[in-house]
DNA sequence: CTTCATGCAAAACATTTGCAGCTGG
DNA sequence: CCAGCTGCAAATGTTTTGCATGAAG
């Protein structure tokens, strides 16, 4: 009775697997091994990678990759919308292909770990925000930082 | 009649700077004609001014000041939470030293203006997020970004 | 085949750091 | 006085870029 409203991870990965690839295709990119690769992880990772960590996923396949190329897709994947970048002031970047769209985070700063907590009503408030102070608003993004349960003990 | 209730923006200026000057003092910063030309800007700036601006300005009253000291002094303001840095990851650093606590932004993306929206509940949606997840939430950010009405012309 | 992607290395760039000399308190 | 600050320049570290080679379509 669950079948259609809640498909399972698996087939969530696959749908974004098929979604990211079919948006490469019809503009034009090449499907490379490498870009496939990095597709793949995107699609199937809900820890949200940093460019480091897909570049280790992506280097156990194609031992070859070089760090300039995971950049490079990844920057492509960005421009097509298929993959959200979580850009940190420090420098560090961490991608989410899962949900390429905005949506807060919840963030542990000791240990890094990243959740997509529930918080229904912040694009409403884009919207009337927009409104009220005249901009066009285009995204936005809510973070909150902290100690994981797991990071409070130590 | 409200002469207590809204104090002009120069009374807020000034408090903030006095507030600063203490803080600095009472953590035994030297009071450096490089420094006290740092807060004095931060504390009257509305514009979330970033270093390279605060630079100029400084540069303005003593010319021989190097960059690398706006940085440290920033530095110090923020750890002594003194001033809030809006990093953004493309490297861009914003600082307001009129709000140092976490508030929401409204950024335009094309001439860089930044105003403080008024959204109240943010923090208390810290806290209960907080709450729900088992963190401890330390802080957070807020960012709306779009095009301001000006911007919205051209 | 032709064009685009890859991978290496070098460039780019804002921020940080080391250190000699200066100066606030 | 003298620890801390300044200013210069060099270092840092990550992301970007140029270009020759290689592979997708």
């Amino acid at each position: 009775m669950k079948k259609k409203k809640s498909p399972g991870p698996k087939d969530d990965s696959q749908a974004r697997r098929e979604e990211m690839i079919s948006r490469l295709k019809e503009r034009g990119f090449r499907l490379t091994p490498q870009r496939l690769a990095v597709v793949e992880i995107l699609s199937v990772s809900s820890g949200h990678p940093s460019v480091e960590r897909i570049y280790e996923e992506v280097k156990r396949r194609f031992p070859t990759t070089s760090l300039a190329t995971v950049y490079k897709t990844v920057s492509v994947l960005k421009e097509l919308r298929e993959v959200l970048e979580l850009g940190f002031p420090d420098g560090s970047n961490r991608y989410d292909g899962k949900k390429p769209y905005p949506h807060p985070h919840l963030i542990c700063t000791r240990c890094g770990t990243v959740i997509d907590p529930d918080i229904p009503g912040i694009d409403h408030l884009a919207e009337e925000l927009g409104r009220s102070y005249g901009y066009r608003v285009l995204h936005h993004r809510l973070d909150f930082f902290g100690l994981c349960p797991r990071c409070q003990e130590d």
